[in-house]
DNA sequence: ATAAATAAAGACCTATTTATCTTAAATAGA
DNA sequence: TCTATTTAAGATAAATAGGTCTTTATTTAT
C-alpha cells in the first residue's frame, strides 16, 4: 500500500509526536531505534517531512525532533502520504491505466473505487493524535 | 496495490478470457497490443500464469493462448494474485512490521485490517466469467 | 524432411527504490 | 572562540522491479 520510506514516514511521525506529547525531543538514532529503521536513511525521511512542516527540527546538542500539539491534533494520515508518496494512492488506477476514469473503467474500477474511498477516508480522518495516544497507552506498537 | 506483473496478469488473462469465450486463440504479440503491455515482459508473465494452469498455451502455428470455459468459470482475481504476486497482500502489515499480529498490532491494525478483508473479498469473489462478459459487452477497457 | 510459427527459458539490461557515506551547516555550552 | 552535538545536503552504492534479447523447443503444414 505504502513504499518503505513512507511507511518509515508514519512510524517516525508517531514516535515524534509520542514524544512531543511528553515534552521530549528525540534525536535520529533513537527515532531510528524506536522504529526499526535505517538510520540514514530515516534522515532523509525527516527532512522531507520537515520540509512539509509535519514535524519541526532543530540543529545542535538539545536539539532533535518534535511536533508541536497543535500539529499532532490537526494533521492526518493522509498529510504524511500526501508528503512522502505523492497523491497516487488517491488517484491511480488500480491495474494502471493511465488514467482512472469512470467513463472507461477498468475491469475492476467499480469494485476498486469502494476500496479506495474507504482508504482515503482512514486517511483523511486518522489523526495523529488518536494513533499516538495509544501508542503511549501501549496498545499498539512500532515494531516486532 | 498490485505489482506491474500482476497488472499485465489480469489484463492479460482477461483478454485472453474474452477471445476464448469466443472460440478464439490470441497470439502473445496480440495480446500485448490490447493490454497495451511490453510484449516480452509479458510473455514471462503468461508463462507463469501456464505454469500455474491459470492459462494454457500451445506452440507452433496456429498455438497462442486459451482458457477453458471451465476455468473462466472458477478461477478467481485471487488465483491470479497470488501466482504473481504471492500471499503478501493477504498477510502483511500496513506499516511493515515483520509480522501483522494481533497480538502486537501497529497503530494502524485495526483500521487496516478491514480495508484489507474487503480488498481480500474482492479478490476472492470476483471471477475471471464476470470480469471478461463485461469487457465483452464493451462497459469495461483494458486500456487508456 | 523442411520451413514457418509459435511459446519457453535463461541471460542480460535499465530504472527505481532503498540505503549509505561524506561533508557542510547550525547551535549550545564551556 | 572553540568544541561537541545535532540536522541538512548531496553524492554514491546496493537491492529490487521492470523490461529486453537471444537461443531453444515444440508444433503445424508443406
Ligand atoms: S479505471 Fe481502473 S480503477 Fe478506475
Ligand atoms: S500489525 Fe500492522 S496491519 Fe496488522
Amino acid at each position: 500500500m505504502f513504499s518503505k520510506a513512507c511507511e518509515y514516514a508514519i512510524k517516525a511521525t508517531l514516535h515524534i509526536a509520542e514524544q512531543s506529547l511528553q515534552n521530549k525531543r528525540i534525536i535520529l538514532p533513537e527515532i531510528a531505534k524506536a522504529i526499526d529503521s535505517p538510520v540514514a536513511f530515516t534522515a532523509k525521511i525527516l527532512q522531507q517531512l520537515a520540509k512539509n512542516k509535519i514535524v519541526q527540527s532543530s540543529k545542535g546538542p538539545n536539539g532533535g525532533f518534535s511536533i508541536s500539539e497543535q500539529a499532532i491534533q490537526t494533521f492526518k494520515l493522509k498529510d504524511i502520504v500526501l508528503a512522502i508518496d505523492g497523491e497516487s494512492i488517491f488517484t491511480e488506477c488500480g491495474l494502471g491505466l493511465k488514467k482512472c476514469d469512470e467513463n472507461s473503467p477498468c475491469p475492476i474500477h467499480h469494485k476498486f473505487k469502494s476500496i479506495r474511498a474507504e482508504i482515503i477516508d482512514m486517511l483523511e480522518n486518522t489523526s495523529l493524535k488518536e494513533l499516538s495516544k495509544q501508542l503511549e497507552s501501549g496498545v499498539t506498537f512500532l515494531k516486532i
